[in-house]
DNA sequence: TGATAAATTGAGGCATACCTCAAGTTGACC
DNA sequence: GGTCAACTTGAGGTATGCCTCAATTTATCA
């Protein structure tokens, strides 16, 4: 058996060489100008023709499946985890959310991820597919606990997100605390209020 | 004096009528397709080259500045009159934000014109100056009256219509229930438990 | 009916970005 | 070292959309 899943020929030197610079140069150009940064200037800070980069990956989608696990899982496994050791079902809630939102606000390429941009990605996908699996069980926990509104659901957190996007790309910088502002009056109406409870 | 303000020379019977057939045709165009749509087409639309287009308005805020105000100033005004009507501040709050909300989501238009798109153009601006105009006023009508968090300002209501941008430009048909349910918990999140009221 | 200034036209220049392919280069293996 | 397939290159074609300007047409007024 070979190294990989499907048995493809193996790369010679220069062009395993020119993968690597290629990914990269991909996470530096996509992590601060987003995932639809123009290709050539990938290409460029490779240090390599536009011809190599379309040999290497063939289309964008290729190229974001190489590069946004190396971009995000790391750091989404972590506040997943780290959410898993909050008690309080609320709090664990609110804990990841709030987490995924911040990380959105805080890279270009993290919003493309979150707002579910370029579907054509596999990995891209997984990721997102993950995040809801973490998201539900949480959102599931909360709602038994009877702090989350009952009505709530998977779907609903997809909007967050994209709202988040719309807050962030109006106004990156002025925006630090727009989305803080909104997240909390929305976590708010999500939660329900203690002393109404049983 | 003459009919308009500044006296510019009056325009040739020519030049008139194409200046009417490129406001009508960028009011079908923009509306439907958004503020940055090609001015190609609404040449294209108007039956005029893209020459004539620059003669008469020289840049697309121009264009906007005489189209915005039909698209929408009406349907602005009757939104703020109905609610000048309700008395209850809070329902009347509330009735004035989904109302552009709602017409934040009918057309593409509207929404360039809410999330401030465009801001070289005053027509455009001015429009949103009103808005926030009222809306402060029902707002702060809300926050005396206790129904609304005293932590809320205009600032959050302008993030609002970019959370709802957001929104509705990643999936305009489906997404037809998403703001409405997004909007649901942000209102609630508003709103003081009149319980918990002096 | 000219004469003339005002308008219109549309091809074409500019910029961005995608993607391809014929020609040239180079790694790998004998 | 020679051979050949693998690889790289970058100019150039495609597409979109902005904007301009020399040549042409047309409204207007005497």
């Amino acid at each position: 058996m070979g190294t990989g899943g499907t048995a493809r020929p193996a790369l010679r030197r220069d062009a395993r060489e020119n993968l690597a610079k290629l990914t990269n140069a991909a996470v530096d150009v996509f992590r601060t100008q987003g995932l639809g940064a123009p290709l050539e200037e990938v290409a460029r800070t490779a240090g390599v023709s536009t011809g190599t980069l379309y040999n290497r990956f063939g289309t964008r989608e290729a190229l974001i499946d190489a590069v946004v696990p190396i971009i995000a899982a790391e750091q989404m496994a972590i506040i997943a985890a780290e959410a898993q050791a909050i008690p309080d079902p609320w709090s664990r809630f609110r804990f990841y959310l709030t987490s995924l939102l911040e990380l959105q606000a805080t890279l270009p390429a993290l919003d493309d991820i979150m707002a579910r941009r370029y579907p054509g990605s596999e990995q891209l996908a997984r990721l997102c597919d993950d995040a809801v699996v973490h998201a539900s069980s949480f959102l599931k926990a909360a709602q038994e606990d009877g702090s989350l509104r009952e009505d709530f659901g998977p779907a609903d957190l997809t909007a967050i997100f994209l709202a988040n996007s719309g807050i962030l790309r109006s106004d990156p910088k002025a925006g630090a605390d727009a989305w803080r502002r909104h997240t909390g009056f929305v976590l708010h109406g999500l939660r329900v209020d203690p002393r109404r409870r049983p």
